[in-house]
DNA sequence: GGCATGGTTCGATAATAGTTGAACTATCGG
DNA sequence: CCGATAGTTCAACTATTATCGAACCATGCC
């Protein structure tokens, strides 16, 4: 029976401001998310440019932005697609995503 | 000679986005900022309505958001007027505080 | 089936953050 | 000067979060 790798994901409406900032303000995975806003990755493709971290940590992170419901992360064959909750995140908290990926790196 | 007193502050230039969102993440921390948006408070008021909390704890929220850039911290007299830096998290992050206090509480 | 691939989950440990009482500092009113 | 007031800082403890190896689980290909 495929499909028992779904995660799960909170849905648009029952998003909590408090835990999508907490998501967002770790910098590595801020700097995913502004990486995801050009368009899905893979799992593998989500390691920080340059050097390699963990499965299980980067692993983590991504529990950590799904739950809040930043991310989806969906199985599709033998991997996996990772995708910016970008219309939920803006029906929720408008004008939130665009003011913290709009920011200046520094 | 008066002044002493006077609290660190970061200038709004250098303001970082992630300890900006790491200090309203906090659900108790984000209270205070929706209230202080209708106006500065002195310390004693920042209590949560309702419940009194330690003033060591309260201090150290304060410390949170003020050393993130969030709010400002001034001595008045025998007490300490506490404020948003809203003009100086504009200037930096446009549409932030703006997303974040408009978004529904729940 | 057997095995490599792509990832999550578990468990342990290290690091960071929250909570709080007590000590301390500064100011104002007698 | 003394005491009360308003808050911060310190130190100790607890709780949450991060990191990472190892175990585990599907899938696809041979």
């Amino acid at each position: 029976m495929p499909g028992t790798r779904d995660l799960p994901h909170p849905d648009a409406a029952s998003l909590v401001l408090t835990d999508v900032l907490f998501a967002l303000s770790d910098p590595s995975r801020l700097a995913l998310v502004r990486r995801l806003a050009q368009g899905p990755l893979e799992v593998a493709a989500c390691q920080p440019t340059g050097g390699e971290v963990p499965k299980s940590t980067l692993s983590h992170h991504l529990k950590t932005l799904r739950e809040a419901g930043v991310i989806r992360n969906v199985p599709e064959g033998r991997q996996r697609y990772v995708s910016l909750r970008r219309q939920d995140l803006d029906d929720r908290f408008p004008g939130l995503l665009d003011a913290v990926l709009g920011a200046t790196p520094e």
